[in-house]
DNA sequence: TCTGGGGTCCTAGGACCC
DNA sequence: TCTGGGGTCCTAGGACCC
């Protein structure tokens, strides 16, 4: 059984506080951001409601804030059942209140379903989970592909399979910034980009990593956003060659327009071993 | 929402190799 | 020499999340 934690108007310090006390009921968390956590109690003796009620108030002793808990037998339906009873709020969710109490809920309460799908699917005149929980595999697969088809189908049915991740890698590092003004001037966007660019490498040498793919992204004044790669042979946090990288990749890109915003990334990271 | 910043995952197409 | 299929890597863009 999974518990998803909501909890508002939390600050870094106070996030910290949160996941400690989380810890002390089980190791079994997953970190969901700065103000969110699940947790597998499955293997815990404790009724779940009275450990509920034990970390709800640890918590409010720790931080002085509430939060709003959600039980489910997965991480879908716990999200989505924190999310029901908003401040200091305590849901539980199980397979057999899918039908009345998932079913009759806007699409867009749907983890996954963003303002563009909600759109679409609003087009083929889906409103609710339930009316999308009637729509068949087939059918949603060739809507929105394999991968997000299969997911559609199964979530709005409640079902979910995904295990808890208590400890990942990153992916990826980045930094990008909007200007105040949209600029032309290639001088302030190059050198914007020279900053960027250091502090990647400073984070990613403060955390032990090496990338060998640099992108980066350029957001135009008319909200045109393009992104440009460079795949290097060897994976490096040399800063130079990095900066290299990012600038050859600003080279491929006409800047014929004023720049809103622009950014760099380091993906296919590898951990350094020493 | 006239739109901030740091992430993840997916898809499609092209290049290249066997 | 020509053709084709499959696998892998890379690039670009889109959608979503907190």
């Amino acid at each position: 059984m999974l518990f998803f934690f909501l909890w508002y108007e939390a600050y870094s310090a106070a996030s910290q506080q949160f996941k400690s006390v989380l810890l002390t009921i089980t190791p079994f968390m997953e970190d969901a951001g700065i103000d969110e956590a699940f947790l597998d109690i499955s293997e815990l003796l404790d009724a779940s409601e009275s450990i509920v009620v034990r970390i709800k108030t640890r918590i409010k002793e720790k931080t002085g804030l509430t939060c709003s808990i959600g039980i489910a037998p997965n991480k879908l339906l716990a999200k989505i059942a924190s999310d029901m009873q908003k401040p200091d709020g305590l849901t539980t969710l199980n397979e057999g209140d899918v039908e009345c109490q998932l079913w009759p809920l806007p699409i867009r309460k749907l983890y996954g379903v963003g303002p563009k799908t909600e759109a679409h699917l609003k087009d083929i005149g889906i409103e609710t989970i339930g009316q999308l929980a009637a729509s068949s595999a087939e059918k949603l697969i060739e809507t929105f592909g394999h991968s997000y088809g299969h997911y559609l189908y199964d979530a709005s049915r409640g079902i979910d399979d995904s295990p808890l991740v208590t400890h990942w890698e990153p992916k990826s590092i980045s930094r990008e910034t909007t200007f105040q003004e949209d600029v032309k001037n290639w001088q302030v966007i190059a050198r914007t980009l020279a900053e960027l660019t250091k502090e990647v490498v400073a984070d990613m040498q403060e955390h032990g990593y090496q990338t060998r793919t640099v992108t980066i992204k350029i957001r135009f004044s008319d909200f045109q956003t393009l992104t440009r790669a460079k795949t290097i042979s060897d994976y490096t946090d040399a800063e130079e060659e990095i900066r290299k990288a990012a600038f050859a990749c600003l080279k491929r890109i006409d800047l014929n327009k004023r720049v809103r915003l622009i950014g760099v990334r380091a993906s296919n990271l590898e951990k350094v071993t020493s």
